[in-house]
DNA sequence: ATCTAATGATACTATATTTGTATCATTAGT
DNA sequence: ACTAATGATACAAATATAGTATCATTAGAT
């Protein structure tokens, strides 16, 4: 099973792109050609971006999209919250039949431990840890 | 998004029903009554925890299943992993697009330190752990 | 003003996965 | 032989993921 799923994916590929052209407008095109996503598709990532806040956008000829948020400030956290929603392993597993009565179930609170620690971690990688890691050839 | 399916979700359940009914043999009607899951799905869920080995089935009248492990050396990251695949949060992100020429993608390794602290804890979750801290009522 | 190249909004389609059903064969106790 | 169980396998429905298409709107360039 896969936790990140390929919009997710191309989203943060597109953001690393748009991050690193700081202060340009970067227009689809550019990206389709850079990326090798399918033009539709990465459009309408990019619109949901948009409408989310972390992109900003700029209408009509010599249009495109620049980061509406601070590279250090933009995390994979973030990015699987629009294309994935929250995450969480799961509302309560057993409930009902495990753990009918107990009001402090054990077993959530180690999942809801799990959680956290991945989210975390995943707010932790940031599209600036990015660009600096990866330098452009 | 969810990371435990609902199939993992029975499975877990029908087993702690399972090896609390110790060295009793049951059968799909029992666990059907008790847990409520749909019969030929709970079916289908028992035939391939048999098939991987988590448990023991006798065929014919009075037939049925048994644990074929002990509690304590059986985990949610097993379940899981019958049902849902290896956990892995993505094969590699930004593969060719970000980190072509690095060898040591830190990118990559930060998700590998994600994924093995996720799959330590579920392994933790063990189905004696569960048993012992919901005692029936 | 008009042309052109961009995004906004929205609806649609295709594919894959998840969830669930159904049927027939086999087995073993009575 | 009858009955009650699992084994194997195929099918179907529902949902989620992935991708496509179209028309409206906007703004720069001429």
């Amino acid at each position: 099973m896969k936790l990140i799923t390929r919009d997710t994916d191309y989203a943060l590929r597109a953001l690393v792109f748009i991050a690193r052209s700081m202060d340009r407008v970067v227009a689809v095109t550019e990206l389709v050609q850079e990326l090798g996503i399918p033009r539709f598709f990465l459009r309408k990532i990019l619109q949901l971006l948009h409408k989310k806040g972390l992109l900003k956008s700029f209408k009509g000829k010599g249009g495109g999209f620049i980061l509406n948020r601070l590279p250090q400030e933009l995390s994979l956290l973030q990015v699987m919250g629009v294309f994935q929603g929250r995450f969480s392993l799961n509302e309560c597993l057993l409930k009902k039949h495990l753990c009918p009565n107990i009001r402090t179930c054990i077993l959530k609170k180690r999942i809801k431990n799990i959680e956290s620690y991945v989210a975390r971690e995943l707010e932790a990688i940031t599209i600036a840890s990015l660009i600096k890691k990866y330098a452009r050839t």
